[in-house]
DNA sequence: GTCCATAGTTAGGTAGCCTAACATATAGTT
DNA sequence: AACTATATGTTAGGCTACCTAACTATGGAC
């Protein structure tokens, strides 16, 4: 693919994607939790993470990852733990009430996507899922 | 295709699209003018828009668009003008250095994204070009 | 002409990000 | 062990972009 295809084809994803944007936030805004509370929560399904971890993976700064777990904290979804080989370090996981509004978050906004989804014919919809993987290593290449 | 993989795939989704969100604003930043300012402009670049258009195009409150038009008008790149048969309407258009700041912002953008496109093999690129309209009906169901 | 609807602005508030400055804890050097 | 440099978070203060509520001015219906 040449560099005018290229441009183009960047030009054209970069139009469907500001849209997305925009459609993700206002999904969002149905719940009482922000699309960033939401991503936090996610973050530390797994296991507790660092604050300084949490704002790496949000790709914010960590004083603004503070903010977020404070009030996150204050609404008892995560708790604080201390790491016992490091004082500095503050470990963020999920309360039991955290985990179960993560998972009713993330259900309402994967439903309405589903809806979505469910006006795309099979071709359509075997585009889209072909195409995740690509975008996947796509948002990698931006990231760096 | 039954509603168990239409969910994952909707979950699949939504977890690139939240990575992607995160890129799009970061890519942004490089330049001066945000997001949202050159979302605007872009709005504005086929013929003038009244204010209300602006707000509805761009997902936010009339209000939000008066600050997002005034910002813009101090920066020299839009300028507002009267409706000739409507004299509560404020049409807002983009100026010469409007013109030129956003055909700037929209190729650097584009150059971003078109170095990150470059990292995709051959059918990852086919496959993204082919999501694309789909992608776009997607964003049709979710607007409604 | 009165009344309601529409277009936009102004005022005031909030969320979520930022940088700079700070406190504390760890690690490395001598 | 003491001294210094580095790493982790928090606090303080500020900015942008959004919001709702209240207002002004114009237009349209009756």
């Amino acid at each position: 693919m040449d560099d005018i295809e290229l441009h183009d084809l960047a030009r054209r994803y970069r139009d469907i994607l500001r849209q997305a944007v925009y459609l993700v936030r206002s999904i969002d805004a149905d719940g009482e939790l922000s699309t960033g509370q939401v991503a936090t929560l996610n973050m530390i399904a797994a296991q507790p993470l660092r604050v300084g971890a949490i704002a790496r993976n949000a790709g914010i700064r960590v004083p603004s990852a503070t903010e977020q777990v404070i009030k996150l904290g204050s609404l008892g979804l995560v708790e604080r733990k201390a790491d016992e080989s490091d004082a500095r370090v503050v470990l963020v996981g999920l309360t039991d009430a955290g985990r179960s509004a993560l998972a009713e978050a993330n259900a309402r906004r994967n439903a309405t996507m589903a809806t979505a989804l469910k006006t795309l014919d099979a071709d359509e919809l075997q585009a889209v899922a072909k195409a995740i993987p690509a975008i996947a290593k796509l948002n990698e290449a931006l990231a760096s």
